[in-house]
DNA sequence: GTGAAAGCGCTAACAT
DNA sequence: ATGTTAGCGCTTTCAC
């Protein structure tokens, strides 16, 4: 690997100039540029990132916490976000935190002390005065924050009534409500959402919701079981999976979908247009909400000025067949 | 943030010392190694990894280069990857270059300026010279690779032709394939695969190839296009996104699967077991794809000896909902 | 316009 | 057992 020193010895110059020509900085003669531009091409010569960094202070690599890349919501976000960083040159390190606030901290540590840039954070309790401390540009995404950070999420409260209104609209009035797991913000907001629509209506009974935990299989035995008890004829799932899973449910009992029982999911992930019947869903603008998030971060990092430190985007109903009742029933 | 110099200070001895304590590198008085302790905790110092890899050479980070993280195949793979590489503390930086090999080409120079201790690509056209020109440790996963790298794939063919023959076992004789893109090494093998199996049955025909380019969208209409004209009563898709738009057009055609035409997929995602009816596929053991690779190139980078240098996986056939027509018919 | 020199924060000889 | 020194590869004053 050549350095910097190897170039300037064979173009005959100082490592100040390489260096300038290097970073278009400072005054150099066209024809020392030449020689010392054919000199980098001849050795092959890429500068040393990290020797910058140090320098600098200045990675051009961010951090990227999510709670679990397996879990299907995560990948577009994650694909978004390395997109616009890419475009801005920035690295992206992926890190997963299996919600566990410890297993955050850890990597915030490591990652601060490879100098990234940033970080974005895909998380739930993240204890603000730690992240403070770390004095890094930070974006908090897909879970709200107090006022702290910068944030990005969808409006989830909205997204749940809407769901609600709908299965109401093509005739449910028993309307059950897998909820998620309790600590997770989204899944207690896509819950509030539900009971306050479901109060408006004068639907509202403790009974028809079921406790889920975001997993299609949990979800499915959660709603064979609430259905042996209580008669529904829709269900709004607190995700996608989970309304696969209530999907699969319904079908083992021999109800049909949407006749009997209407199913609508919450998160619009591509899964959603695979299932039989295809399912209606609360859709995230999820590659928007990476992309804004990521936008963010570098204006952060880069100390521009942000006219807009929150986001709430908005979410939209897609009717699919799992709640189409028109010319059926 | 403190700095090695300031921990010295405060406990008034050298920065070599300091070093020595932390590497527990070379010999320190017990008394001073307290003291040590002590300034570090208060100053709550954490050594600058930068520095660090400056000096030796290693980052503790690897780069990982996938096609494209939001195909659900990958999510699992990197997961794995991020999981042992965590054990080993290294971290990862995820790259997507969406089989463009100029896109890869580029990370890889980048990830190389910034002293990657090595890279698992998951790629098809690398340019072996190139690659060995970067002189660093390199692991090859899902595609094949000359020997030149280790290497993690599972076995394409096979599957292919267990696939094939499950369909014919529960008495498929016009068997189809919907081809993955031809430019993707794995699509070609289990192409072969079906092609051998099907002459060895005396079943083959090249009407009955379908090309696909792994998308659901596409599959979907291809396979609808070549129902009008042939007489299909199986289906073997070169991956599970393809089995998914082969299962909507033959229910959108009004025929049964599995009874008039089964299905079975290639992968062994987890949206195979989402569909109705669920999807018989062949499973690949992605965790442990992606954990085998990570494993290998930690072994390569830290010079250990490697047993192993080319794992061919074994694939497993996944009998579900799609390919049962047992009590059926 | 260009070069010499100091230093980013750390480690590893080499002294003592 | 500990301190002094040089240097990883780069950038940036400060001279000339």
């Amino acid at each position: 690997m050549a350095t910097i020193r190897d170039v300037a010895k064979l173009a005959g110059v100082s490592v100040a100039t390489v260096s300038r020509v290097l970073n278009q900085n400072g005054y150099v003669n066209e024809e020392t540029e030449k020689r010392v531009r054919k000199a980098i091409e001849k050795l092959n010569y890429k500068p040393n990132e990290v020797a910058r960094t140090l320098f600098k202070k200045t990675s051009k690599t961010i951090g990227l916490i999510v709670p679990d890349i397996s879990n299907p919501f995560f990948p577009e976000l994650v694909r978004a976000i390395e997109d616009v960083m890419n475009i801005y040159d920035y690295t992206v390190i992926l890190c997963n935190s299996d919600e566990k606030s410890e297993k955050e901290k850890q990597y915030m540590d490591v990652l601060k002390q490879k100098y990234v840039d940033g970080m974005i954070l895909t998380t739930n309790q993240l204890a603000i005065e730690e992240v403070m401390e770390l004095d890094i540009p930070i974006v908090v995404l897909d879970r709200p924050s107090d006022h702290s950070f910068p944030s990005v999420i969808a409006d989830n409260y909205h997204g749940a009534r809407l769901a609600t209104r709908h299965l109401y609209g093509i005739g449910c009035r028993k309307i059950a409500h897998i909820q998620g797991p309790a600590h997770v913000v989204n899944a207690m907001q896509r819950f509030y959402g539900y009971r306050d629509e479901m109060k408006s209506l004068g639907l509202w009974e403790e009974a028809l919701i079921i406790q889920g935990n975001y997993q299609l299989r949990q979800a499915k035995e959660a709603v064979l079981q609430a259905l042996q008890t209580n008669q529904v004829d829709g269900i709004f799932a607190g995700n996608d999976a989970m309304a696969v899973g209530a999907l699969k449910a319904v079908q083992q009992l021999g109800l049909r979908v949407p006749e009997d029982v209407a199913i609508i999911g919450y998160d619009g992930i591509p899964l959603t247009e695979m299932t039989t019947p295809e399912l209606s869903t609360i859709s995230q603008p999820i590659y928007e909400m990476g992309a804004i998030a990521a936008r963010l971060l570098v204006k952060k990092i880069e100390g521009q000025f942000i006219e807009q430190l929150h986001y709430v985007l908005p979410v939209t109903l897609i009717e699919r067949e799992s709640t189409n009742r028109r010319g059926k029933s």
